[in-house]
DNA sequence: CTGCTTGCAAAACATTTGCAATCCC
DNA sequence: GGGATTGCAAATGTTTTGCAAGCAG
């Protein structure tokens, strides 16, 4: 059940890495691709899957966007911007907090998404 | 450009407006087709891009959802909570507030979204 | 060698669009 | 009647899966 080491692999753990902000499969398979040319959809897609099941990458959703994101597990708790002009998204530091007094008595919270969108400082 | 007055609209607002949660097109699709039966897929999603456009309906971005849901629009500010147990999205009333403290200096920020996650009453 | 990985193609879904028949006004 | 609306089927776009060939261990 180990992953072997591949280059494709090594590729694409590589790009996620060094972007440092969620991706999505197509932007993997491009950015990978430049170091090994050829590389198929499918292989990124099965990847992508491995690395959440073993947890070194976390889903990202964002509004208005048909597919899904990822960027790497483990980092501090953080939420997204989404630049409505570029189409970035950036990671913010900080949360607000205090989001389980918003739930209904008897509910029970396990956790939260924050996605926050408007112009980032090159677009304002 | 005025939307017409068919049986088949009728039935799609009606069914949104009655369960008043954020449903996707396949729900509506059945929902709606209790009253028209054979009411046909394109004709939702040609509906409820209609709904978009004039604004009685807004999009919900549901983390792990493949599809997007809508719900009314013109309620008040409000966020979702989405069960973990039973796959329900419940609306929740409140809002934290004071986001735009997080975001870095030089951004504008125009809204945000938040979603919360875990258990509901009945799964808890 | 053994069997996990890969790329390709086909399949499985979600959503959109073309079109002829139908219904609203 | 004239044009918007509908259901069906075909077209898109995205993610998954089957499979034979290729590599890692």
């Amino acid at each position: 059940m180990t992953t072997r080491r591949t280059e494709q692999q090594a590729a694409i753990r590589r790009f996620i890495e060094r972007v440092d902000r969620p991706v999505r499969v197509d932007e993997i398979q491009h950015g990978a691709g430049k170091r090994v040319p050829g590389i198929g959809a499918a292989t990124v897609y099965r990847a992508v899957k491995a690395g959440l099941e073993v947890g070194w990458l976390v889903e990202v959703h964002l509004p208005g966007e048909r597919s899904t994101a990822y960027e790497l597990a483990g980092k501090d708790h953080h939420h997204h911007f989404e630049c409505k002009g570029c189409g970035k998204v950036y990671d913010v530091e900080g949360c607000p907090g205090h989001l389980s007094k918003l739930i209904p008595p008897g509910f029970v919270m396990e956790g939260h998404e924050l996605v926050l969108y408007g112009r980032c400082g090159v677009c304002a």
